[in-house]
DNA sequence: GCGAGTGTAAACAACA
DNA sequence: CTGTTGTTTACACTCG
């Protein structure tokens, strides 16, 4: 089945094994990292963005487009093109140059944390930078501001003279701009998930902020901007006022623009009337109606004048807070409001996102046990074979290069191997009973297929995982490759070292038996032996026993077995009607897989199931002590079916492809 | 500190 | 001769 590609993947490895090994010593050897992240950021997009190139690509294209604002409000609007490229003051977010692919260690996380901790990294990261963002956008429209003002006073003193006119319209202009710009972001960020809030949840109850402006404060702030307010001479009328820009229109066409547009500039709706809207928390979509005019009463802050009728608010507005000093520092205080609340937002969003990864993935709890909610993704997994993976998730991994892709994993869906990975990069956790190899394998079977990912599991888990995984239980060392290169990406592009340290597991564990075939020699899994290296460990493994053992719930002692079920039962996996409801009996002589034997030992301590039992693996099983011509020679074709068909067959089919079947029931 | 397990590197032999 | 396959050894690292 495997074969075709095989010999692809054969053929092209003596050229690329070596180009390849340069490359990847460094980042197996733990100095290096980022040599494959490099090329996977950098080179390997495929024409897909991913979540976080996307992300970067948003940034730059904003932050182009702030620094386009500066620009013109540095030059003073007259000269927009002088030094286009040359913009040191404008700061780019750290997090921006954070995500840079050449920064630090990508492919070190990647060898360290499973998919979904990349993906809780990467949101953290993400609020992070939203937060930079933010502050970004804040110093940017506090420097629009100043330049505001500043025209503004030279206006006066050049007293009316159209032009300036339009220059403050122009600037206000950017600020509102500026505003869209970065709410837009801000909703994109949301719409990628960094943000949880829904875009219509503008408002955030400001009593939940704790370092953001409270009512009353902002009251008696606007109160005090309000009370310094000299009448300003009726041109500053013309001068648009930031937040209403009301009909009053002068000479300049951008006044005129019809309030539903200046205030909706945004396809969306979303626009930088945020700062109003958001302060009144009643913004109705009447036609007739004015952001800043509710309930019979002005809206701007702190004003409540009370108007009959729309016009009469209009009226209003373009008397009492036309453009002057005192509505723009309002209108700025109420900016630095909004520039809170976002902050705030952002932090309050992160925080939420850290209690929902808490509260799904329970870290001191056993991990088997966090399956109830694995169990979903798995379940859908199964039912996606090979290639289609979860639906409901909210990224699912579509780059190649994609080490990010673990966001497809929502919250809710946390493997949980997502706690062993942690550990230092050699560490692998397939092994360690925590986590089912084919349960996160198949959890993240698309994200290691494509992300540059190296999977956290042991060689010998992985070879094991290959030949249990075909039909015959046998596979030549070219297929195992194969399989390698198929199932994980990074084996495909880090082809150094690997395949050496694939004869080398093979040749090393008992577990592994050559066999000659009539095309070869193939590899088999001895499921004894196998299982001989693992038991002290699961043994060793308090939690989990501790949990087994313990009053559990059955759906949690459910899906315990299920993901042992799924450690043994990779392709079953691919199988819908296997996995679904497996009776905790049915799962009790799964067992001659890993987990199983974990299963046996703590659920037994005495009553185990007795089919199982090692003697009947033991005399057909041909380890490597014993000379592998003697097997060869003595009985070539028999041995195969030996070891194939009557040892681990009896049991091991039976387990592995039947049991599952009896679970449905 | 020790041993087991693991990963990596390398040398080597047999073979096609 | 070259490349693949398989074995073996050595070393480093982590973890219990």
């Amino acid at each position: 089945m495997m074969v075709e590609s095989a010999s692809e993947t054969i053929r092209s490895t003596p050229s690329s094994q070596n180009g390849v090994s340069s490359l990847n010593n460094p980042t197996d050897g733990g100095g290096g990292g980022g040599c494959g992240r490099e090329g996977g950021a950098s080179g390997e997009t495929n024409g897909e963005m991913s979540p976080v190139e996307l992300l970067h690509f948003q940034q730059q294209q904003a932050l182009q487009v702030a620094r386009q604002f500066l620009l013109q409000q540095a030059t003073g609007l007259t000269s927009p093109s002088s030094n286009e490229n040359k913009q040191p003051a404008v700061q780019v977010p750290v997090s921006v140059a954070m995500m840079s692919p050449q920064m630090i260690t990508p492919q070190q996380m990647q060898q360290i944390l499973s998919p979904p901790q990349l993906q809780a990294l990467l949101q953290q990261q993400q609020a992070i930078m939203l937060q930079q963002l933010q502050e970004y956008y804040k110093k940017q429209q506090e420097q629009l501001h100043l330049q505001l003002l500043t025209q503004q006073q030279a206006g006066k003193q050049q007293a009316k003279e159209q032009p300036l006119g339009n220059k403050q319209l122009a600037f206000q202009q950017q600020l509102l701009q500026m505003q869209q710009l970065q709410q837009q972001h801000l909703l994109n960020l949301q719409r990628q998930g960094l943000v949880s809030l829904q875009p219509g949840q503008g408002t955030v109850p400001l009593q939940t902020l704790p370092q953001a402006v409270c009512p009353s404060d902002l009251q008696q702030l606007w109160k005090e901007v309000t009370a310094t307010q000299p009448v300003e001479d009726s041109i500053k009328q013309e001068g648009l006022d930031l937040s209403t820009n009301t009909s009053n229109s002068t000479s300049f066409s951008a006044a005129k623009v019809s309030p539903p547009i200046s205030h909706h500039p945004l396809p969306n709706g979303q626009n930088a009337m945020l700062t109003q809207r958001r302060d009144s928390s009643s913004h109705e979509e009447t036609p007739g109606s004015h952001p800043l005019y509710g309930h019979g009463e002005c809206k701007w802050p702190g004003c409540e004048t009370l108007c009959e009728d729309l016009g009469q608010f209009v009226k209003h507005l373009n008397t009492e807070h036309a453009l002057d000093d005192r509505s723009t520092a309002q209108c700025r205080v109420q900016m630095q409001v909004v520039q809170q609340l976002e902050i705030q937002l952002a932090k309050e969003s992160e925080r939420l996102q850290a209690m929902m990864a808490h509260l799904h993935m329970r870290p001191s709890e056993p991990k088997p046990f966090s399956q109830p909610l694995n169990l979903v993704s798995s379940a859908t997994l199964s039912k996606s074979t090979s290639d289609t993976f979860p639906d409901g998730l909210p990224h699912p991994p579509t780059s190649a290069t994609a080490p990010i892709t673990p966001l497809r994993q929502g919250p809710s869906v946390i493997s949980s191997s997502t706690l062993h990975n942690v550990g230092p990069i050699r560490r692998r956790n397939s092994d360690k009973f925590c986590t089912p190899i084919s349960s996160e394998l198949a959890q993240n079977h698309e994200f290691y297929k494509n992300a540059d990912v190296r999977p956290p599991f042991t060689y010998a888990s992985l070879i094991r995982q290959a030949i249990l995984e075909t039909p015959d239980r046998q596979l030549t060392l070219n297929e195992i490759y194969n399989w390698f290169t198929r199932m994980f990406a990074y084996f495909r592009r880090n082809t150094a070292t690997w395949k050496n340290a694939v004869r080398h597991n093979l040749s090393l564990h008992k577990c592994f038996v050559r066999v000659e075939n009539v095309k070869g020699a193939v590899w088999t899994v001895d499921e004894l032996e196998y299982q001989k290296r693992r038991p002290p460990k699961m043994t060793g493994s308090p939690t989990l026993v501790k949990n087994m053992i313990s009053g559990l719930s059955y759906g949690a002692l459910n899906a315990s077995y299920q993901a042992a079920l799924a450690e043994s039962n990779f392709p079953l996996l691919n199988n819908p009607t296997m996995i679904n409801t497996s009776s905790t009996s049915g799962m009790l002589h799964v067992g001659h897989d890993d987990v199983s034997s974990t299963v046996e030992q703590v659920n037994s301590n005495g009553s185990n199931s007795p089919r199982l039992s090692p003697q009947q693996y033991s005399h057909q099983v041909h380890v490597k002590e014993e000379p592998t011509e003697t097997e060869d020679d003595s009985r070539p074709v028999s041995l195969m079916g030996t070891t194939n068909q009557n040892v681990t067959i009896p049991d091991d089919r039976d387990m592995e492809e039947e049991l599952p079947v009896e679970d449905l029931s």
